[in-house]
DNA sequence: ATTACTGCAAAAAGTTTGCAGCTAC
DNA sequence: GTAGCTGCAAACTTTTTGCAGTAAT
């Protein structure tokens, strides 16, 4: 078992495709197959909010054979790289987004679950607040939106996502 | 069963001891039980990052025939009614803390695992960027912070926790 | 006395591990 | 040919549900 905590991709440019993603796995010495073409597709195809045995059932219209295993597998291979993260709601914990920024949060649309990731989350201002409140030093932090996407609607909100 | 998402304090000012936690169950409604009053304890006492087994072993102290059923009810119950929060990090996602504001959130130590809460999260700024980023409009948002409390040692950050 | 609460046991859901066969390189 | 990957089965962990006895009001 490999998996280390190795970022492959420092800038800000990560990819969002299933293709970019491969690309990633490979360079980092994992063996292009069948199985992890699935997951990454269902991953990219669901955007956030899937469950190990939602991306399963994607997975599986891609790759029949696929099994919740392998998927719980390349899940881990692809956090420790940084294309996926986890996504942490009252509803569960059990949801992943393809991740683009080493530094990336997540914004999930109440009407398609789906997720996007923002850039330059600015709050040194509250962590200043917080410190001075709490007495705390602040080393991290962890921030996730929710709300509505562009298109309000579940069709557009789809499309404003692909479209990106 | 009961729980409803009626918030009974509406101001800030929420209890953080079990005495005042057990008084805003019962002005709810629920029955002054053993069960309930060691689980309290138990999550006054540990403060946040403890998870329902923890909660049972500590809560066993107090009331040693508590069963583990009790202190997801009891915990479902207390969520409900605002008094607790579950907090969610990349260990993991079972860990409860009292709660003592509506729109509070949590700073964990990193040293000593407890959690406190913080007020006032001014992030408004940081939504509006993210609403010009991204297209979507913000309904929520879910923010943690990790640091070091003022402590930074781990009996000075209870004492610290403490004294509040 | 009545209703709510508790805890055991069992079931269900989610996740990890062992291993033999298969696939990529 | 070799090392890594896969998927089945099984084990394990966490959470939920059913129910009969118990405790609170």
């Amino acid at each position: 078992m490999k998996i280390e905590n190795h970022f492959q991709f420092e800038s800000n440019q990560t990819p969002l495709d299933p293709a970019g993603m491969l690309a990633a796995l490979l360079e980092a010495g994992y063996s292009n197959t069948g199985a992890r073409r699935a997951v990454l597709a269902a991953i990219c195809q669901t955007g956030g909010q899937a469950s190990p045995a939602d991306l399963l059932a994607v997975g599986r219209q891609f790759h029949p054979r696929l099994g919740q295993v392998t998927v719980y597998r390349t899940l881990e291979i692809l956090q420790a790289l940084g294309l996926v993260r986890k996504l942490h709601s009252d509803a569960g914990c059990h949801a992943y987004a393809p991740a683009t920024h080493d530094h990336g949060h997540h914004i999930i649309c109440q009407g398609c679950q789906r997720a996007m990731e923002f850039e330059g989350c600015d709050i040194a201002a509250v962590v200043t607040s917080v410190e001075a409140q709490t007495g705390f030093q602040v080393q991290s932090h962890w921030l996730e939106m929710f709300g509505l996407c562009p298109g309000l609607r579940i069709a557009d909100c789809h499309l404003s996502f692909a479209r990106r």
